[in-house]
DNA sequence: ATGTATACGTACCGATCGGTAACATTGTCA
DNA sequence: TGACAATGTTACCGATCGGTACGTATACAT
């Protein structure tokens, strides 16, 4: 195989600051593994053969596969965030409409055959053990994420904030995994109806 | 075929007459293992070591690792049904009840330690092969459960029974998932209140 | 040019994975 | 007693698992 190595060192970065650039292909190809097929399902062989690089430069930048995992899903974390708050910006004060605009996309997103749901919800399935690296960075965005639907829920002048709050995060959770599960035309593309009209019925009247 | 079904009708009583079938210690140890640790993390030689029998029964009763799974969820589906007609048993002629208390027994399952949600939706999660024997019947479960669960909106009376039926899904779904995530005091307590909301927010008037 | 630090590759480790071959032992029933 | 089916015993297979010892190449500052 002619991988020359000088061909694709710079993927066009911005100034000559040379953080390691197999960690950051890794990184890439374990995220689009790992989210994929599963954290368990991926051995490290096929990480490092996939993304053109030796097992020895993985674990120059990642203590563990079980480290990589996490470090997977604190990438995820950010993209996450980043997708929440697009749909909190795009609707400011409105907090009923930014959850019907997070909603309907997610609604959208599993809408799509080989939708694998929720990378934090699959690695909190995959491993039970609440110690393991990849969980604890998975209970703490599901923590946030329940933090913040109740916030919000609070905004929304909802009778029982707390109760409502968690009936949302209830029906995200489902939209990930019966996305997954039932593919095109299932449960999941009503998750957004189904909200608003539970957010209706828990407002202060 | 060398394996018959070997279906187990082993009166088995203190007496000699009913020798321990080793396919049914088999598959109980299995379901234990795989529900609580997971199918991919759990080994054969770890199962045939708690069963206390040898590798060589383990795979005279069953074709191959990824079999056993799927007996595993096949007794899974079973018990699933039975507890499910438990609840509709208890309600005759009120589907809206009906949802009520298995949503309620939901609730209360998710509330304990180490709470590891629907073995079926765990498997689908471990296995995105839609051809995987185990996932065969994961889906299977969730078409079945998306059914009935239309089926009683309509019984219910709702505007748009699909739609009240998928959110259901969706809040149990979610109710699976977070009661795993969040354990003791997580979202999913208030699957059975939040439900009960959805279906009056969902009725004729 | 040379030292030094960093990035990378070759080759390998022991353990475990799912699965099997060949044979010995047991209990049941005819 | 003989036949049969089920299970146990031991040893083994190739593949893959996560992880590492150790030598080599490149970059840069002196």
């Amino acid at each position: 195989m002619p991988t020359d190595k000088n061909i694709d060192l710079t993927i066009s970065d911005g100034h000559a600051s040379a953080p390691p650039k197999a960690a950051k292909k890794i990184l890439d190809v374990a995220y689009d593994l790992f989210y994929r097929r599963g954290i368990r399902a991926i051995g490290v062989d096929e990480i490092v053969k996939r993304a053109g690089v030796t097992k020895p430069s993985l674990y120059r930048s990642f203590p563990s596969k079980d480290e990589l995992a996490a470090s997977y899903l604190r990438q995820y974390d950010l993209e996450y965030w980043e997708r929440f708050d697009e749909a909190v910006a795009a609707h400011p004060g409105d907090p009923r409409a930014q959850i019907k605009a997070f909603l309907t996309r997610i609604g959208k997103r599993t809408q799509v055959a080989d939708y694998r749901g929720c990378g934090m919800t699959n690695a909190a399935v995959e491993y039970p053990d609440h110690s393991h690296p990849a969980r604890v960075v998975s209970e703490a965005n599901k923590q946030e994420l329940r933090r913040r639907l109740r916030g919000m829920a609070v905004a929304m002048g909802a009778q029982d904030p707390d109760t409502l709050g968690d009936g949302l995060l209830l029906l995200i959770e489902g939209a990930y995994i019966s996305g997954q599960l039932f593919g095109l035309g299932g449960p999941a593309q009503a998750v957004a109806r189904n909200a608003d009209l539970l957010i209706e019925a828990s407002l202060k009247k």
